[in-house]
DNA sequence: TACTTATGGTGCCCCACCCTAAGTAG
């Protein structure tokens, strides 16, 4: 799930390995990887250190076990796309969706970095900085992201629904979209109205923000726990820029700080299930959505706003009107069925095969669920390919047993 | 088996496309 928040966990990631491992030799690009660069990297032995900003995350090699001047160093920056991700593996384990690899030396069991992506859709750039129409993070540098949207607020981006702008990486830089549901959700903003009008009435200086730090800064530190907690909570409420830096922070914060985006599959099971806990809005049982201009789905609450496309439909309304429309299809074709001569030799032979067919497909689908209920207990190295959502929805249903 | 959906982004013109895998309907 890579936004903001997934993407700063991936670096936290690589740098705990990175602290105590060293990497030596090529880095290898996989074979299908066609659309991204080769790494023209080769040392013996080099170190590897990671920081991010909104939805990029940057990776840099440096040459040898430890700092020295005039070290030779590279820059990679990656965007994960739908499905990116890295993991660390033994060699042998390398994920089937591994398309770019950092080998380590000197580990009992030689293990692998990886940049892992069943979609493809992730890109990196050797020797690339951050993207240059990408703004500020808002969890690491608010006070500049907060001043980058308040004083552009006269861009075109912002006369679009406030929904659709959050997914504007120019001022939004790591918001997504279950982010922007949570978001609007919190603050009571309708997903639908004019990100112009939200947002101007917000003030360029945030008291949120300054009471947080504030209350953070060491010099505080007799202040009473419950006295700060009421001043957050009640005194100042946070206003929606202040929730684009408050809500990543919090996914951040689950699990005991992203501990499960390691390589254990049921640690990461369990995150999953925190991070699912977590949700409010999007995707969530009682709440509505619409699709978007864009086409991308928008969770709510209430009244939808006044820019809602004007053939907008949730994702269950097409749904639905879909398969009205293939019963109508369907009731259409029986009628002209009906008017088949089965008398016919020719149409009885074809009619018969189909029954046949229709068999056979029937009694492998039996047999094939058959066989799936017969085998609870999995082996490991079944197990261990199964994970994220499928294997809790397996797990929660008793279809597979934990080892 | 066919279709739909998914946490993103680009290039071209606002929607199609880049991709895989899981879930569901018929």
């Amino acid at each position: 799930m890579p936004e903001g928040p997934e993407i700063y966990l991936a670096s936290r990631f690589i740098n705990v390995i990175g602290r105590t491992t060293h990497f030596g030799g090529r880095v290898v690009k996989s074979a299908v990887s066609t659309k991204n660069p080769d790494v023209e990297w080769n040392h013996e032995v080099y170190r590897v250190r990671a920081q991010t900003r909104g939805k990029e995350l940057m990776v840099t090699l440096l040459e040898g076990k430890e700092e020295k001047k005039g070290e030779e160093t590279v820059d990679i920056v990656f965007r994960f796309g739908m499905s990116g991700s890295f993991k660390y593996t033994p060699v042998q384990d390398c994920p089937k969706h591994a398309h770019l690899m950092f080998f380590t030396i000197n580990e009992k069991v030689p293990m692998v970095l990886c940049f892992v992506d069943y979609r493809r859709f992730g890109r990196w750039e050797v020797g690339g900085s951050w993207g240059q129409d990408r703004g500020p993070d808002p969890m690491w540098e608010y006070t500049s992201f907060r001043e980058n949207v308040l004083k552009n607020l006269d861009a075109a981006p912002f006369k679009k629904p406030i929904c659709e702008a959050l997914l504007n990486q120019k001022y939004f830089n790591g918001i997504g979209n279950y982010l922007r549901a949570e978001i609007l959700y919190r603050c009571g903003v309708r997903p639908f109205d004019e990100a112009r009008e939200v947002l101007s009435e917000l003030k360029p200086f945030s008291k949120w923000f300054d009471l947080q730090t504030k209350y953070d800064d060491k010099q505080n530190h007799d202040v009473e726990q419950e006295d700060r907690d009421l001043k957050k909570s009640y005194i100042v409420k946070p206003d929606l820029l202040d929730l684009c830096h408050i809500v990543p922070k919090e996914v951040i914060s689950l699990n005991g700080g992203g501990k499960g985006y390691n390589v254990d599959p049921d640690a990461d099971e369990d995150e999953y299930a925190e991070f699912r806990a977590w949700l409010q809005c999007y995707s969530q049982d009682g709440m509505k959505n619409l699709v978007d201009h864009n086409k991308r789905t928008i969770w709510f609450s209430g009244d939808p706003g006044p820019l809602k496309p004007k053939t907008s439909e949730s994702r269950s309304q097409a749904k639905r009107k879909k398969w009205q429309k293939t019963k109508k299809n369907k009731s259409e074709t029986d009628e002209q069925n009906s008017d088949v001569d089965v008398e016919d030799p020719e149409t009885r032979i074809k009619l018969e095969t189909n029954a046949k067919k229709s068999v056979r497909r029937r009694s492998r689908t039996e047999s094939k669920h058959q066989s799936k209920k017969t085998s609870k207990v999995l082996d490991p190295k079944e197990v261990g390919a199964i994970t994220g959502r499928r294997r809790s929805a397996r797990l929660a249903s008793g279809d597979i047993k934990r080892l």
